[in-house]
DNA sequence: TTGTAAGCGTTATCAT
DNA sequence: ATGATAACGCTTACAA
């Protein structure tokens, strides 16, 4: 079994480095040689050992992926299904960068050296990460997602957050209501912290009151939606609609107020932020706004793959528009009719 | 900045050996130097580069994940969530082998040989693809999940997927159900067939007649689910209970029995397959069979990882048995009480 | 116990 | 257009 270049030249009757230069596409080597190499490459079924390549060119066609969520976060499969095509076009493989315990000696930037990936992706919340100081100050080409991070070779791509909540309030304004609730995500984290900004002049625009009690300040999860629709009511004058951070927060509201007797959409109108999976089949379906996962892994690859081979090139600022989708989970309000 | 071994010796005042000896911790070097050494790695920050180590030892502490699902799959996340733990326990990075496209040219062993991955990890139904014949013959050590495929230093992990199912028929017998449909998976998948077999031995010990109008041949998904329901309520008996072969086709099979005005479980009983993330929130809440994806995840690295140290270690078969989690969709049959 | 030097499989430089 | 040969950074006999 073919093991080697050395071989393949044996067999091919050339040098080493003409079988080099052929698989390599490079100029300067006959048409002739070239077909006799390509030959033996074929019949021997021959790849060249990308370790070695990886060594001598310092690069070694792998892309570092970081999740500082951990790898169950809904999020994490509709981007990473965004990733694959362009994975496959680009020539990259993957290396997923195993990380669970946020061991204080762990450095992220060490990792990639020693694996000698060409390039990272990182998607997470947690913008303090002192791993992240180190990665900003490296020359590795970075891109975060949903982290608005900027470095010497490090920029990001986020879907339009703010600009999305302000349209879901108006909205709900449209449809006559205006006792608005929201239910916010961490309020560290970047996207928690610019949805809410959102609501906050979503609310201001429609010169509606922005009231204490009409917030709530979960983490995203179902259950942080259960608690905070529970919450709002027990208020004097419950909210006919309320906003969320996430699907899964929304759904959670949906249970609290089948659970108190009410309905959605007649009693209070809910929105959510994701469009993940189940959402279309929420009862009733939940209208809410999509990220747009395709594009955002598409830019993904590409500025990282521009970063990677043009290292002049500015690191990405890509703010993505999303997509508000109209299912059942709103109607207009009954009390202002 | 350092940047290799060389340069830690020349500090350290040593060779380069005495280095290699040191952060690889082999035996006959002295306490001194072996310190004096590690003080300058530690000051360094060095780590020693993969890539020219995988070159030396023809193996790259990286395991290759390869599915033929696509990341969508439901499944997927959590086996991967499952996987997180005992990655970085043994010390492997999973490198995400990219394949979208069935091009005929691909090659899997290929693929793995030029990235040198000590081991791979394959996820997904069709047993009968091409590339993993050739898998099967080589010498690379491979864990199918999902596919009892067997070969020279290949074996499999599954869950017990037959008597589970048998477990549901006798569950719903249990509360007195004699009319029970079954809505299968692909059949050509290792799962799907399993699961079709495991319902029709549980109809057989139970003495319940084999109805066709009872079967119907979907896909997992949850339109087939919805079809399947839609068909079996246009039987002249229509079936008071049905087992089916994902929690997604569950959640389709509900969908129908809603828009047809009857009840879960009042009017039919329902039991999925899985457990995924959703179902406990299903109105009603689904009885399912859950997969231990924490064990199977587990046991895949830890199989992997020792055929991988020890060559002559014979490749897993492995059926991990599974939970029946009761909910709330299956009630004593209303016809026979 | 420590050091020297020969690989590992490529690419890249420089002759030819 | 083709071929020697020196890197790339590490491990590992073998020598000292």
């Amino acid at each position: 079994m073919v093991r080697n270049i050395r071989d393949i030249a044996k067999s091919a009757g050339v040098s080493v480095s003409t079988v080099s230069k052929v698989i390599n596409n490079y100029p300067n080597v006959s048409a002739k040689t070239k077909e006799r190499v390509m030959r033996v490459v074929q019949e021997e079924q021959f790849v060249p050992n990308s370790t070695a390549r990886g060594l001598v060119k310092g690069s070694t066609q792998t892309l570092g992926l970081f999740l500082t969520t951990g790898l169950s976060h809904p999020f994490f499969v509709q981007l990473l299904a965004g990733l694959e095509g362009p994975l496959k076009e680009s020539g990259y493989d993957l290396i997923y960068l195993a990380q669970i315990d946020w061991n204080p000696d762990y450095s992220l930037v060490r990792h990639c050296r020693s694996r000698n990936v060409d390039g990272v992706l990182i998607f997470g919340f947690q913008r303090n990460d002192l791993n992240f100081k180190e990665m900003l100050q490296s020359e590795i080409p970075t891109v975060f997602i949903d982290l608005d991070l900027l470095g010497v070779r490090a920029g990001y791509i986020t879907s339009d957050n703010m600009d999305s909540i302000k349209q879901s309030v108006h909205y709900l304004t449209g449809l006559k209501h205006r006792k608005i609730a929201f239910v916010a995500g961490y309020l560290d984290s970047y996207v928690g912290k610019l949805r809410f900004e959102g609501y906050r002049q979503g609310i201001q625009e429609a010169d509606l009151p922005y009231r204490s009690e009409y917030i709530y300040f979960g983490d995203f999860t179902r259950d942080s939606g259960y608690l905070a629709m529970k919450q709002f009511l027990q208020s004097p004058e419950p909210p006919t609609a309320v906003i969320c951070s996430s699907d899964m927060s929304a759904a959670g509201v949906m249970e609290a107020v089948a659970e108190s007797g009410l309905s959605v959409p007649e009693d209070v109108s809910v929105i959510g932020f994701d469009d993940i999976e189940i959402s279309r089949y929420m009862q009733p379906p939940l209208t809410t706004v999509r990220q747009d996962f395709k594009t955002i892994g598409r830019q993904a690859i590409q500025q990282l793959d521009q970063m990677i081979r043009t290292p002049q090139v500015a690191p990405p600022m890509l703010v993505v528009p999303t997509e508000f989708i109209i299912r059942g989970s709103c109607g207009i309000c009954g009390e202002n009719q």
